[in-house]
DNA sequence: CGTACGCTTGACTCGTGTCAAAGCCAGTGG
DNA sequence: CCACTGGCTTTGACACGAGTCAAGCGTACG
C-alpha cells in the first residue's frame, strides 16, 4: 500500500496528533507502515472476543463499535469508532481479546501487522507513547460512558452521546455546521446507551420536539450546540483533544 | 525510601508481573524508584478532576476508587483499586486528569514522580510496555463494568462485582478461602453499580438469603464460588491475569 | 409492487428510585 | 460503665423511568 495524500497512514497520524504532536521523523516512520486495506459490509465482526489477533485494525471510513453480550444475549456497545481510530489497538499488548469489534455501517478498514507496529514503537519511543496515549483516551471515554449510563437518565444520556459524536467527528473533519451522517439504527443507539429500542425512539422524539436535534434520513443536525451541551451535561475534557475543537 | 522485603516497589512489581513477567534487570530498575509513602484517612480525594499531577499514586494498603459526579451531584465510581494498583497511572501521559481519585478506607499510598517513571520507561521499553499493559487492563475492566451496568440487573450486577473483588484480591494475596475484608459502605457499592443505596441493601439481602454470600462486619465470605460466578455471569478473562487465579 | 427492515405507537408491567422512619452499632465522653 | 451520638443499615409505601409486547406504518430496494 503506497502512502498517498489521503492515505490510511495520514489519517492515523492526524488522529494521533489531535492528542499530541509528533516530529517529522516519527511521521515518516508511520508513513512507512504497511497497511492492508479492505472494505467490509455493515454488521460484520472484525474480531471476536477470545481471538488472538496478529494485526491491528485502523478504521478509514464508516463506523465500528466495541461490544460484548450478556449471558441472555443482551448487547452492550462500549465504544463507537470514527475514521482514524484503531478499535483493537489494545491487542498489541493483551494477547487475548476481551471484546468483539463489529462494523456498524459500510466500512473501509486497514490492517497493520503487530510486528510492524512493534518495530516502530521500539525504534521511536514517542510513537509508542502516542499509541499509549490513544488507548488512554479510549479508557477515558469508557469512564465517561460509565457515568453516562450509570447515573444519567436516558434523555440526558442520548444528548451526551450525540455531543460526543459531533465533537469527535469534527476533529476528523466529518462534521460541518453541527451536521453529520450517522448511518446507525435506533437499536444500535439503544445498545450504546444501555436502553431499549423503544425508549431510544421516544427520547429522540423528545429531543426533536425540544429543538435540540434535527434528523433527515441518516443525517443529524444540532442547531443549538450550547443548549445540547447543557442538556447532555457535556464537557469535552474527557476527550483530551489538543485544540479546542469543542466550541 | 529504602526498598525492603515488602517494599512498595515489590508490590508494584508483583502486580505488573501478574499480567506479564519482567526480567531481573527491569525489576532492579523498578526497585530503585523513589517512593514517598503516606497514610490517608477514608473518603479523601487523592487527586481531583482537572488536576495536572506531577506524580503517580501507588496504592499500598486499603481501597481507593475513581469517580466522577453528574451535574446534579450523583456519583459514579468507575473503578475500585486494590493494593498494588496505580489509580492515576494515566496522568503520566494525559496532562489533565479527567476523573477524581479518592480513598474508600484508611489507606497507605506511595507517590512516584512522573520524571522518575519516565526515566525508567525510556531506559527499559519493557517496563513502559508493562505499565501500558496495566492501563489496558484497567480499560478492559471499564468495558466489563459498562456491560455490567448497562445490561445486567442489579442482582447479577452485584454478584459480578463481588466476584471481581475476590479474584483481584486473591491475586495480591488479600483473600483466603473466599473470604476478604471489604470496609466500604453500601452507598459506595451503590455508586459502583449505578443503583441506589436502598436497592443495594435489598440485593445484598437477597444474595445472603440465597446463600451466595455471607457477611460479618466488613468481612465477606463467598461459600460457593462456582454458584456466585454463574449468578454474576463472571468470566475472569477481562482481568487478563497470567496464572489462572480465578478457579 | 411486494417484502423486509427500521421506525413509531399504545398499553401494560416491572425494576429501581425516592422518601421517611426506625433500628443497629461502634466510638465518645461524662 | 453507661447514656449519647452519628453514621450505616434496614424497612415499608409509593412513584416513576424504562422495558416488553404487539401491532401498525413508512420507505428503500429488489
Amino acid at each position: 500500500m503506497v502512502a498517498g495524500p489521503h492515505s490510511p497512514q495520514i489519517l492515523m497520524i492526524r488522529k494521533l496528533e489531535s492528542i499530541f504532536p509528533l516530529s517529522e521523523e516519527e511521521k515518516q516512520a508511520l508513513q512507512g507502515l504497511p497497511v492492508h486495506v479492505t472494505v467490509l459490509q455493515a454488521d460484520q465482526d472484525i474480531v471476536r472476543i477470545g481471538d488472538r489477533p496478529s494485526q491491528c485494525c485502523l478504521l478509514l471510513e464508516g463506523y465500528t463499535c466495541v461490544y460484548k453480550l450478556t449471558a441472555e444475549g443482551k448487547r452492550q456497545i462500549m465504544a463507537v469508532h470514527v475514521p482514524g481510530d484503531m478499535p483493537d489497538l489494545q491487542s498489541l499488548h493483551l494477547t487475548v481479546l476481551d471484546n468483539s469489534v463489529a462494523t456498524m455501517s459500510l466500512c473501509t478498514v486497514g490492517f497493520i501487522q503487530h510486528e510492524d507496529l512493534r518495530r516502530v514503537c521500539e525504534r521511536y519511543p514517542q510513537i509508542a507513547a502516542a499509541f499509549w496515549r490513544e488507548t488512554l483516551v479510549d479508557a477515558s471515554i469508557f469512564r465517561e460512558w460509565l457515568l453516562n449510563i450509570g447515573r444519567r437518565e436516558a434523555y440526558t444520556r442520548m444528548a451526551h452521546l450525540l455531543c460526543e459524536f459531533l465533537v469527535r467527528l469534527k476533529a476528523v473533519g466529518l462534521a460541518q455546521d453541527g451536521t453529520f451522517d450517522l448511518p446507525i439504527t435506533q437499536a444500535e443507539l439503544a445498545d450504546c446507551t444501555g436502553t431499549s429500542t423503544v425508549h431510544v425512539n421516544r427520547v429522540l422524539q423528545a429531543l426533536r420536539a425540544n429543538g435540540l436535534i434535527q434528523t433527515k434520513g441518516t443525517w443529524v443536525t444540532i442547531p443549538d450546540w450550547e443548549r445540547l451541551k447543557e442538556v447532555g451535561e457535556f464537557d469535552p475534557l474527557y476527550l483530551h483533544l489538543r485544540e479546542d475543537e469543542a466550541t
